[in-house]
DNA sequence: TTAAATTTTTAGACAAGACTAAAAATAAAT
DNA sequence: ATTTATTTTTAGTCTTGTCTAAAAATTTAA
């Protein structure tokens, strides 16, 4: 259920759920067991009611995928999510590492209505505090070009436009750094031997960014 | 678990849940029932294990009363439904007669800090939509003056400052006559045979209120 | 191409929360 | 003080979502 902007890197151009996920490639049920940390034999079970009801496409042993009816549902999801995401950072002060597990249960609350009156007061935020795209009332969002802050060379520009991970911890790491939503910064040096990198962010001192990191923040070359 | 802040009229002072409902008078299994439209035997079912949590005092056949503690939960969720009723209100825009079920859901969203910081976001507001009072951070609160409408005579002068019921018919009832929390008006007749009273609000024309409008309109002598 | 390892499903059990129908306790009426 | 009516509880069942252990299917390796 969850989207992952950070693959689809390119042209900035429509998408649907589809797009985000890794295209028509089901998802196995340990897979699915491991992400919401439950057995594999409740996964199979859950699963089957939703094959009923046509949310998911799912045949025994092959794997389960999103209907276009179930991917209609969880961008729904997706949307509300973010935008409660950004409330919690916008108005409430909030960190950008403190506001998942919150926004997990404000998503639930059922009503289209409240969460279209909430992108409105939010002044129709893009994207959430991770950089993630939110979809409009109608499911639509306008996919962005990016690209892995480790695939970048020595003396490129970039701007810091999202992150791959949502980890507390690691969100809290890249802050101590100063390194948020909209920095711009240039590549100072990579290293062959491990792809670690230095990159100094504009007005501040270098930095050294290490390989598991730069993999992880996704950038807009400049 | 629903405040009643009407039944405490009287001086301002300090209160808490106990204040708000019947005082040590146990509700019946069949009002609960009633009141959350499930059978008696669930309510019973529930009842014993809200006891066992210490939650509530029950004895078979003699009904149920908060105990300390399960009234101090019960004023968290008061809180944090009153506050997210002026949310919806405040910020939102919604009307006073649609945000008691939205309030409903959202009140179950489990983080003590969330709610301090949405009372903070509204600047500490003292009184939901409905006029009810908004317990503090520690649950306690200021109890208010009122009486009902009803109780009234010829010439005074009130403000309203809250209602009884928060049936959202009635609610819009009171919308279309411009009847809302903080105006003020006077009392022009009041007819002995069933009550009905003919009012006039401040640079309005006179209106007529039914006796049993009129019951359910909490105001304050000016 | 068969055997071993891994993944996935089934079978069976359990807890929570609901319900209906019947029994028991309490309250009201004669 | 009995009888009758009402309220409340118990008994038994159902549904949903979860789990573990064992069986079946698939994948990987020999
Ligand atoms: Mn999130
Ligand atoms: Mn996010
Ligand atoms: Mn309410
Ligand atoms: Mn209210």
């Amino acid at each position: 259920m969850k989207a992952h902007a950070d693959q689809v890197g390119g042209k900035v151009l429509k998408g649907d759920l589809q797009d985000l996920t890794k295209k028509g490639i089901p998802v196995s049920t340990n897979d699915l067991a491991e992400e919401i940390s439950a057995s594999a034999a409740s996964v199979t079970d859950m699963i089957k009611k939703l094959n009923e009801k046509k949310y998911v496409d799912y045949q025994r042993y092959q794997g389960t995928l999103l209907t276009l009816e179930g991917g209609r549902l969880a961008t729904k999801l997706v949307r509300r999510h973010r935008l409660w995401e950004c409330f919690l950072v916008e108005k409430l002060g909030y960190g950008w590492e403190e506001v998942h597990e919150l926004a997990e249960q404000l998503e639930h609350v059922q009503s289209e209505d409240l969460v279209d009156r909430l992108e409105e007061f939010l002044d129709f935020p893009r994207f959430d505090p991770h950089g993630d795209l939110i979809p409009d009332r109608t499911g639509r969002f306008t996919l962005r070009t990016q690209q892995p802050l480790s695939s970048m060379s020595i003396d490129d520009r970039a701007e810091v436009v999202g992150v791959a991970i949502h980890d507390s911890q690691f969100l809290k790491f890249l802050g101590d750094m100063n390194i948020e939503i909209g920095i711009q910064f240039k590549i100072l040096e990579k290293f062959d031997y491990d792809g670690s990198m230095r990159i100094v962010i504009d007005g501040s001192q270098p930095t050294l960014i290490s390989p598991v990191i730069a993999k992880n923040i996704h950038v807009k070359k400049i």
